[in-house]
RNA sequence: GAGGGUGUAGCUCAGUCGGUAGAGCAACGGCCUUUUAAGCCGUGGGUCCAGGGUUCGAGUCCCUGCACCCUCACCA
């Protein structure tokens, strides 16, 4: 190992043989050092003054972070939870716990009792009259100033992320805000919490592919869920009127910014209600967080400096970046069908027109002249003159960069009418979508959990929510009607076959037999809020422990 | 799964044209009772991601592999 775990290591026998444990034990009466820092604020502390009071007295702990020995006087830069403070310890004052004193080292865990003052400089300091190591750290911090910046070790060993990097903590206890926020609201208004199977012999309630899992005695596949949905509904039948669940999916698909295969979904069933109350809902949690936890409710897209993603026009900028997003309440309604109209400039409902915009969208020169690029770009070692080839992939790389992305329809002609629209408008309407905005009333094709319109069977009472072009939340009027539902389970839409269970769950659709009230229902990305709230570029920013590939 | 990028001391990073492996912080020894990233003097510390290849000589050039980041695809 490292030398200096070695050095530590004998600090650390040097300390026993003071009789001291290095890793101490009960310390109570631990004052806060936010507290502290607040407690001497009303206090008017003259510089070079220390108080004597038994109200100046304070105890405190945390990690060492700086550490300035001079002789016979040390100051110590303390951080808890909740801030830092400084410890001044004298040699005349501190006599006991002197000697332990000297063999500090940065990181290692403290506890003072001290009174409060003022040096010449005017920093606060607790004048330490009583001293205890709390824990000795044999591995040395990241760099006092930068912290730990590399992002893959940043995941891997979190907890040093966490200590060094106090932005870092500040993300997960405002995550931690964020959810009880959300719990605050439901209580409110009379939701009970609820705890389904993660388990599931049969998934549904989303369109993903599952984890598979085997459980040995009863000798039987199982699914990782990948919603709560058709179980919150049972609850729903069952008499439990206003339900949510706030816990882990799991999705078998790609890791992303975006995307992590476990993330943390909120459910919720409102019986009675429909999806206008899930609207409700959503601004009153979100907006209501923003204002409440963030302290404002407008928040930049990114909030941390060095953390934007390239340079801006580039193919991996976000369209938002940037930019400002606005919480302020109501959020804008709009028709699923206006804003398609709005941004593709067709009739969603004229499919020779929809069709004629995805072939043409997919299939025109650009995308050769882009295809070409591509593969010139790969070849760029060949035994082709160097300079010409390099000239070429430049190019094309060039060419690439200035054309807009492209939807992934490949050839429209396998895919359903409605797949192909949700297509376009995927790549039209939704990275327009910054503000907050609700998009209401969805191709009832898509939606198999979700009641008709009443004016139109071809539209689903669905709205999505859209924040900085990325898809929220979802939410519907809910289907109760057992026989349309044994319906629309059975289809399958050309084109997302891989994602649709091939298997009805006929237990849900038995239950809805039994009577289900009606009902709006909500699912929330719970990390995405968590994202957007705090400014965070991944998701992986707020997942404690995202996941990645042993080492 | 495809493309691009990154990988050098505990941490953050330099390393030119292929020619003895560098800095700051951290560590170790010394001085120091008011520092604020303390300062000053001195010292030690390397599987240059891994494995091959080219070369008199590779951190540097080539190939393969691994991990991570970004983009695309799948998805929320």
């Amino acid at each position: 190992m490292s030398d200096q775990i070695s050095d530590r290591k004998a600090k650390l026998e040097k300390i026993r043989d003071l009789g001291v444990d290095p890793y101490g034990g009960r310390f109570v009466g631990v004052t806060k050092n936010a507290e502290i820092r607040a407690a001497a604020e009303r206090m008017e502390i003259a510089e070079g003054q220390v108080l004597e009071s038994d109200e100046a007295t304070f105890t405190a702990a945390g990690r060492i972070v700086l550490y300035r020995a001079f002789g016979n006087l040390i100051f110590i830069t303390v951080r808890d939870w909740t801030g830092e403070i400084q410890f001044g310890l004298s040699k005349k004052m501190v006599t006991e716990g002197w000697k332990v004193a000297k063999l500090l080292d940065l990181g290692d865990i403290v506890g003072a009792v001290g009174r409060i003052g003022k040096t010449k400089t005017g920093e606060l300091t607790l004048w330490v009259t009583e001293f205890r190591l709390l824990s000795k750290a044999l591995r040395p911090p990241p760099e006092k100033r930068l912290g730990l910046t590399d992002v893959e070790a940043r995941y891997r060993r979190r907890y040093v992320d966490l200590y060094s990097n106090p932005e870092s903590r500040e993300v997960f206890l405002q995550r931690a805000g964020i959810i009880d926020y959300a719990r605050g609201v439901l209580r409110e208004r009379g939701f009970v919490e609820v705890e389904t199977p993660m388990l599931q012999p049969i998934y549904g309630g989303a369109a993903a592919r599952p984890f598979l899992t085997h459980h040995n005695t009863l000798d039987m596949d199982l699914y990782l869920r990948i919603s709560p949905e058709l179980y919150l509904k049972r609850c729903l039948v069952g008499g439990l009127e206003r339900v949510y669940e706030l816990s882990r999916c799991f999705r078998n698909e790609g890791i992303s910014p975006r995307h992590n295969p476990e993330f943390t979904m909120l459910e919720l069933y409102q019986a009675y209600g429909d999806y206008h109350d899930m609207m409700d809902f959503c601004e009153a949690f979100i907006a209501g967080a923003a204002r409440d936890v963030m302290g404002s409710t407008r928040i930049p897209v990114v909030r941390r400096e060095g953390e934007a993603p390239a340079e801006p026009g580039s193919a991996g900028a976000s369209p938002s970046q940037g930019k400002v997003i606005d919480y302020t309440t109501p959020w804008p309604r709009r028709k699923y069908a206006e804003l398609f109209a709005e941004h593709v400039g067709i009739d969603m409902h004229d499919n020779a027109a929809v069709r004629a915009r995805a072939r043409e969208v997919c299939s025109g020169e650009s995308e050769q002249l882009r295809a070409l690029g591509r593969k010139l770009g790969t070849k760029r070692t060949d035994p082709v003159p160097p300079a010409s080839s390099q000239a070429m992939a430049d190019l094309f790389d060039r060419i690439d960069a200035q054309l807009p992305r492209r939807p992934r329809i490949r050839d429209e002609s396998t895919l359903d009418d409605s797949v192909v629209v949700n297509e376009l408008f995927e790549f039209y309407v939704e990275p327009k979508l910054i503000n907050p905005t609700f998009v209401l009333d969805w191709p009832a094709a898509l939606c198999p959990l979700t009641r008709r319109h009443p004016d139109d069977p071809n539209l689903a009472l669905r709205f999505e929510l859209f924040i900085n072009g990325m898809e929220i939340g979802n939410a519907y009027t809910e289907l109760n009607d057992p026989a349309v539902q044994r319906e629309t389970l059975s289809q399958q839409l050309r084109g997302e076959e891989d994602e649709t269970m091939a298997v009805v769950d006929d237990d849900f659709v038995e239950a809805l037999e039994c009577g289900m009230p009606p009902a709006g229902g909500l699912g929330i990305g719970i990390d995405r809020v968590v994202m957007l709230l705090t400014g965070s570029t991944s998701i992986r920013d707020v997942i404690l422990f995202p996941l990645q590939r042993p080492q």
